[in-house]
DNA sequence: GCTTGACCTCAAGTTGACTTGAAGTGGCAG
DNA sequence: CTGCCACTTCAAGTCAACTTGAGGTCAAGC
């Protein structure tokens, strides 16, 4: 299993080397030796990279990825936060399913003003009204955080 | 039709009045008049801060919203573009999708490393296929910037 | 053996999205 | 008329997630 420095890991990741010594010191990915002062990072690496790609695109921090994927960057949690997980993320893509539709609407009614579309209204309102509740109460719990940065980039 | 005060539009959309005027600022949404120095809002702003949630939900910085919809909150931009938008968010979506079903799959499998478990390797990689050049062109064409905040907050 | 270039560290800077604090304003209840 | 209190502005602060820059290291090719 051959080792790869930083430079090719950026190549086959899309991720810059300032970002990955960025993941490494926040523990999120390790570096399995030192070739001289170079860090090698096993192939492995490219999987977690994936990973933590598909975190950060789901909208989690790199704090609460580094607590979803422990040590060796294989998920170490509670059975049943996972699962709360995957039903945030289930109403997450609700919400961007309407999104999307809302959008497509838009590219194709020919309403003079879409507030005034009922469509529209119904397709905006669909996103709010799951998990309205829940949302509220997150909001108060989690009080300044949560910035969520959307990656993709 | 009754206007409101950012009080009271903080209390109903559950963002706080320093974000509104943020938001106001950034060209996002506008207040309709002042009463003493107290801005007024249209209860209309309410389904515009709808909007803007779902697009931050949807990894758009407040910039790319701000260009998705026009001065008066309603989408004013070429329906192409809207189309684009809505075909990144389905790849969005299925990477989403591929991350619940990771998770779920985790919370189940038994199996003692994840790695080794080709259910696991196989539901990663679903997400990486689908548009892996197209996001590789995106991130040239991108360099530094698109940090998403995943806002859900 | 010398150069080169990809790597290293560490501190400081940047950006986006807000929040916080100080100092002021003004409508309205008493 | 007097307070009060929710609002106002503006500057500065904060936080996450990186990037940039200065100054240094070292293995490999010439």
């Amino acid at each position: 299993m051959k080792l790869l420095d930083i430079g090719e890991v950026a190549a086959r990741s899309g991720i810059k080397p300032s970002a990955l010594r960025y993941y490494e010191e926040a523990g999120l990915i390790c570096s399995v030796a030192r070739h001289g002062l170079r860090r090698q990072f096993s192939p492995e690496v490219l999987l977690q990279l994936k990973l933590i790609a598909m975190g950060k695109s789901a909208g989690f921090s790199l704090h609460e990825i580094a607590g979803m994927f422990g040590r060796n960057g294989l998920p170490q949690i509670p059975r049943k936060t996972l699962r709360k997980r995957a039903d945030e993320l289930d109403r997450q893509i609700r919400e961007l399913a309407a999104l999307r539709d809302t959008l497509r609407h838009v590219a194709e009614c020919p309403a003079p003003s879409h507030m005034e579309c009922p469509t529209f209204r119904r397709l905006v309102d669909v996103a709010g009204k799951r998990g309205g509740r829940a949302r509220k109460a997150e909001l108060l719990k989690k009080r300044g955080q949560r910035r969520r940065p959307l990656t993709a980039a």
